[in-house]
DNA sequence: AAAAAAC
């Protein structure tokens, strides 16, 4: 079923330019929409994570603009005709450059603009005209308030990564935007997932659309190999170690729900001696690119994140993906493990669940419609002991009522901050030796047997998980909310 | 519970 480019009606030039990047056959959604948008129609495409959803919107974009030329404007003018909006600047830059590769052969100009970086540059290009405008939504609308854009004659307009575009954070901006469109245009919402409600709230902004779904929506792509181990707090670094061992992996995204975490995680795997680099939304622009380019050019190896790195970026052979949290909506763990395993290839996505997770992986057990089973991670013997190598944890003095350390124990003496820092899967006690200087950053557990079980999303997943912490016994009031 | 997107 698969089908070349070279069957398609597009125009020489962009037959050429998809030639030129090695490309001969379709996937299924670049099969399905590109013959839908070309006929200009309204689209709502669902498709898995790197599956090729950008060439799927841009090449019939492209052909359409070659073909229909805009009459009410002089061809010198340039007026923007197309306009791609996307919820990150990384991917505003990734999917402008796949577009400028694609119209190499044609008359048709295109940029990007996005916030973080001089707004000069971006005005003097918009000046110049361009046909198909990409942007992110804040620095968008500044440009249109300094009149340096014009969208009076936009044609197409495609929200990628749709759900996001339309979900609150995004929405007021958007909708800003889209009043300064003309109301006659063709709108094109791309995205690997789709609430119901999101569903709805983008049928509000469609007329009479074609819905095109390959595969299911919110499906994760079937290389990917995933894995939920219970790991809590200093066991999930030891986790990461493990796997990236036992695995032979070299590179590896790895995804931080906070901005401060990610910068935390990174400097800790920073000092356990791998290459690691940090991305989230507080570093400058060109941080923010160097490191991305860095871990593209292989430069380093790892690439903790936030979700600013969720969707879209595409990366060639990146092999694994780890969630350090529990992504806290479930269709971000869909684009997060999607950043692996794309274009068929093989990938790996391990999550890290501890035990106040239960809420969380229920959703996504959910959402995929798939049990999860939440495993033990197999530790080899030389695992390492204690603290890795981060020397910054805080402790705290023992309670005035603590029991006297015990002769020859004296570390036994501290306990952790963190209630949850011991590791029910730690199945030999620390034993002390003469390089240790500092004392481990959990205390001893008492050997535990690691507990397999899944969660099910009508079962109270609290508890459920919670056994495989050995948490105490649940207390008799059943949790309100 | 957070992140993202403008200065």
């Amino acid at each position: 079923m698969t089908q070349p480019y070279s069957t398609l009606a597009l125009a020489e030039p962009l037959k050429r330019a998809v030639a030129d990047m090695g490309y001969e056959n379709m996937t299924p959604i670049q099969a399905q929409a590109i013959p839908v948008v070309l006929t200009g129609k309204d689209v709502m495409g669902a498709a898995q994570t790197g599956t090729g959803k950008t060439a799927a919107f841009s090449l019939p974009l492209l052909e359409r603009l070659l073909k229909h030329e805009n009459s009410s404007a002089s061809p010198a003018r340039h007026p923007v005709r197309a306009l791609v909006l996307l919820p990150t600047r990384e991917l505003a830059d990734q999917v402008a450059q796949q577009i400028a590769l694609y119209a190499k052969y044609t008359k048709l100009r295109s940029t990007v603009v996005f916030g973080g970086m001089d707004m000069k540059p971006q005005t003097l290009e918009l000046k110049k005209g361009v046909e198909v405008l990409v942007a992110t939504p804040g620095r968008l609308l500044d440009h249109i308030e300094a009149k340096n854009a014009v969208l009076n004659q936009v044609e197409y307009v495609v929200l990628d990564e749709a759900d996001r575009m339309l979900d609150i954070g995004f929405l007021p901006d958007l909708q800003r935007i889209l009043s300064y469109l003309p109301k006659q245009r063709t709108t094109l919402l791309f995205s690997a997932t789709f609430s119901p409600e999101i569903k709805r709230l983008a049928g509000s902004y469609l007329q009479d659309p074609v819905t095109i779904e390959v595969a299911r929506p919110n499906e994760t792509a079937s290389t990917v190999e995933q894995h939920f181990y219970g790991a809590n707090d200093d066991g999930k670094r030891h986790a990461i170690h493990q796997v990236l061992k036992s695995r032979g992996i070299k590179q590896a995204f790895i995804f931080v729900n906070s901005k401060l975490g990610c910068a935390r995680l990174a400097r800790s795997l920073e000092r356990d001696g791998l290459k690691t680099t940090a991305l989230h939304g507080d570093k400058s622009q060109d941080e923010r690119l160097k490191a991305l380019d860095a871990f593209k050019q292989g430069a380093v190896d790892l690439l903790v994140c936030t979700d600013v790195a969720a969707r879209g970026l595409d990366i060639k052979d990146v092999p694994a993906v780890f969630n350090y949290d529990v992504p806290f909506n479930a269709e971000d763990y869909v684009h997060r493990i999607g950043r692996t395993g794309r274009a068929g290839a093989s990938g790996l996505a391990v999550t890290l669940v501890s035990s106040s997770d239960a809420r969380l992986v229920a959703d996504i057990e959910k959402l995929l419609k798939k049990k999860i089973e939440i495993e033990a991670l197999e530790y080899d013997e030389d695992r390492p002991r204690g603290r890795i190598n981060d020397g910054r944890r805080a402790w705290r003095e023992p309670a005035e009522d603590a029991p006297a350390p015990r002769a020859g124990r004296e570390r036994s003496a501290y306990r952790p901050v963190s209630a949850v820092a011991r590791d029910p899967f730690f199945d030999k006690p620390y034993e002390a030796s003469a390089s240790d200087s500092v004392a481990p950053s959990w205390e001893v557990a008492p050997k535990a047997t690691p507990v397999r079980g899944s969660i099910s999303a009508n079962i109270k997943p609290k508890r459920k998980l919670a056994a495989l912490f050995k948490a105490p016994a649940p207390t008799a009031e059943p949790a309100t909310q």
